[in-house]
DNA sequence: CGGGTAATTGAGCTGGTTCAATCTGAGTGG
DNA sequence: CCACTCAGATTGAACCAGCTCAATTACCCG
């Protein structure tokens, strides 16, 4: 929870930046305006609270980021991570106002593009257009199988569910080998993403261990070993579910 | 869930048509082509399962629809309800499959518009394009909202959320004079709504009524008489909810 | 070695579920 | 008009998944 400054850094380190499945080089007259905006920021960083006013659209170039809201009583809900060629746009109806928060998960190499630019680039771009809303599309389509396990679904399948969840969303990102990924998340962490304790956290997680589901070492490199009940529990076709929250390529 | 046909209109009868807050008359040529896809559809009626290929978008005329998924063993959770004004969009990330059922909760009027067509309107029209993006951002921070409570809120909390959030939505629509307002819904469709029974939704909402927070009449007339104490238990400023979940005019 | 954060495990509690019975009201058919 | 049906609402009683509280352990870092 430490909140300290930003670190510019040399943006030219940036010679392309990914969003979605679509990769955006110098030949892209958009490069420009996310290197002008490039930032690292450290872990724990809090990027935008809730409610504030100053809307910017953040692109992940590296880390983990996770929008959040919490409650008056200091509970907190994670709504969703934010990987590498992901967007966190926390805009509301009113256009102007922050709907959640944005906080780095690990330390991020991040673009955070004024509201007003980023209209202007996607006007400008219609293949950055295109990337944006299947970005869009992606985090809509988990966003409501979430609610799903959120709403109707046990312990057991929404942590089953969190876990295939990242592992497809990792694969792709060339950081997830053979359903072996690494997760830079406490179980707190997994907790307020799936709506429960840590504590239970780790014990579903234990069970999941015992009944030779997944391995875990390291506390948080995961092997997912048997994808087929896993999947079960978490009410899900990995195959579908891929295709469903993965933004394809063009 | 009966599943008749819908039942084709003559599509003259719509003169003018809303998106958020932005009305659409003869004046834009996007009219005609929501004219040309109004449909008349009864309660109850399933306009598309999730994971099916055909993917439209969806705007409501007139009526409730609802936007859900169900799990394996049949419960259902209501991702979002749509109300006049609102665009049910149910592309996935692949943006063939959809990601969610839409329903008819009531009887409707609405427009299915192919999904190219629909981009195509986008284009042509920056003032359905914007007003595309205000409602697409209301319904995103309603998600959040909602979500936080599925997540972390008591079911006293998730309800008194629904109710404040139904009544705010109303009101733009004329259907909800100081605080008093019909839903068209079941307990059950409550209950789908916020991740509990109808038992348990029964329950409470007569906990409500006995403490003077709401009171109701015919089985859904609801009128929220204590607004204070309500929105302190759903953890909301009605002020600042408003404007971040209901489309502002342009 | 000390201090602090995260994980683990145990024991008891509770909010919401489940199951079941009753009640209500709107059809519907005779 | 009444009898019958059916969906929804209401209420009671028992149960249980996940929470809370608390103690212990593991691990990292200075």
């Amino acid at each position: 929870m430490t909140n300290q400054g930003a670190i510019p850094i040399q943006y030219t380190n940036v010679t392309s930046l990914r969003v979605g499945a679509m990769e955006f080089d110098s030949r892209d007259a958009a490069l420009n305006s996310f290197r002008r905006n490039v930032q690292r920021v450290p872990a724990n960083k809090i990027l935008l609270h809730d409610g504030e006013h100053n809307c910017k659209v953040i692109v992940v170039i590296d880390g983990w980021l996770a929008t959040s809201k919490s409650s008056l009583n200091g509970e907190v809900q994670l709504i969703d991570f934010m990987l590498p060629g992901d967007i966190a746009d926390p805009t509301s109806a009113d256009g102007k106002t922050a709907g959640l928060n944005i906080e780095a998960v690990t330390e991020a190499l991040i673009s955070v593009i004024p509201l007003a630019v980023w209209h202007r680039m996607l006007a400008e771009s219609p293949r950055l257009a295109r990337a944006n809303e299947h970005v869009q599309a992606a985090e809509r389509a988990r966003l409501s199988e979430r609610m799903l396990r959120l709403g109707r679904g046990s312990a057991e399948s929404r942590i089953a569910y969190a876990l295939i969840e990242l592992c497809l969303r990792l694969k792709p990102l060339g950081l997830s080998e053979n359903c072996a990924f690494h997760l830079p998340l406490t179980q707190r962490h997994i907790g307020d993403f799936t709506g429960l304790t840590a504590v239970h956290v780790c014990r579903t997680l234990r069970r999941f261990v015992r009944n030779g589901l997944v391995e875990t070492a390291d506390h948080m490199d995961i092997r997912i070993t048997d994808l087929g009940t896993l999947s079960d529990i978490a009410g899900v076709e990995p195959e579908r579910l891929a295709a469903e929250i993965t933004p394809l390529p063009d």
